[in-house]
This record gives C-alpha cells, sequence and structure tokens, in this order.
DNA sequence: TGTTTGACCACGG
DNA sequence: GCCGTGGCCAAAC
C-alpha cells in the first residue's frame, strides 16, 4: 500500500529544511502548515521513522525542552545530535534556544511547497 | 461509534 | 513567572 501525501509530509519536508545547528518548536510548524494543532505535528513525527531521515531532533517543544527525546532510540541520542550538531544542551533543555530558533515562516517563506 | 490519549500551545489567574 | 484549564486534530481502544 502507498501511502498518499499527507501533512506528515508537509511536517517531515518542514524538519528536513531546519539547517543543522538550528532548532524549532512544534507550535512554529503547526502554525506554518496551518495544521491548527501542534499535537498534529508530534504525532506525524512518531510516525516518523529513521528510514525517514528526518531529524526530529531538532524539534523541540515551546519550552525548548528535549520533549521527544523519550521517544529516540536510546533516549539520550537526541541530546547527543543536537551536540554533535553544536547545539549546547543542558539538563535536557537547549541553552538558548531563543536564539537558535529556527522559524519555518521566516526561512522558508509564506509560498513555500515542499515539492 | 464514542471515549481516551498524545513528542503541544495559548490564555487566564 | 508559575500553575491550571481549554482547545486543537488524529489515531488507537
Amino acid at each position: 500500500m502507498k501511502e498518499q501525501p499527507t501533512y506528515y509530509d508537509l511536517v517531515f519536508a518542514v524538519v528536513r529544511e531546519i539547517p543543522r545547528g538550528r532548532v524549532t518548536n512544534y507550535g512554529a510548524i503547526a502554525d506554518f502548515l496551518a495544521l491548527g494543532a501542534s499535537r498534529m505535528v508530534g504525532w506525524a513525527l512518531n510516525n516518523c521513522q529513521p528510514g525517514d531521515r528526518v531529524p526530529a531532533h531538532r524539534v523541540l517543544n515551546r519550552k525548548g525542552e528535549l520533549s521527544g527525546r523519550h521517544h529516540f532510540n536510546p533516549p539520550g541520542l537526541m541530546q547527543q545530535l543536537l551536540e554533535s550538531e553544536g547545539v549546547v544542551v543542558e539538563n535536557d533543555q537547549v541553552v538558548d534556544f531563543k536564539r537558535l530558533f529556527w522559524s519555518p515562516a521566516e526561512a522558508l517563506g509564506m509560498e513555500w511547497e515542499p515539492f
């Protein structure tokens, strides 16, 4: 069965466009894709698989905490990946999250399309 | 088919 | 600045 393009693909596409060493939050993606619910971004990433090559470790909650670290395998890999990109993580929280914040609407623009 | 939960966010007190 | 509540959409039970 071939899966048809859904908002999942949009989320994955946006996450893939996140520059290295930058982070974003679910609300920004949800607002950019006009999903209306940031929870959908979490659900989309829940369906995220290693084969999708989606850097989900760059997606954090509004607090800048690694909320999804528990879903990584093994837990802690998320922090390791972020540190590998030069992002300082302390106490499961990104330092200068506000400064490293990457806004899709600012970078990609309103007229950006995944394909 | 209705209820519950989920990698959440915004708002009010 | 922190805590509690509502809302949002989708999937699992």
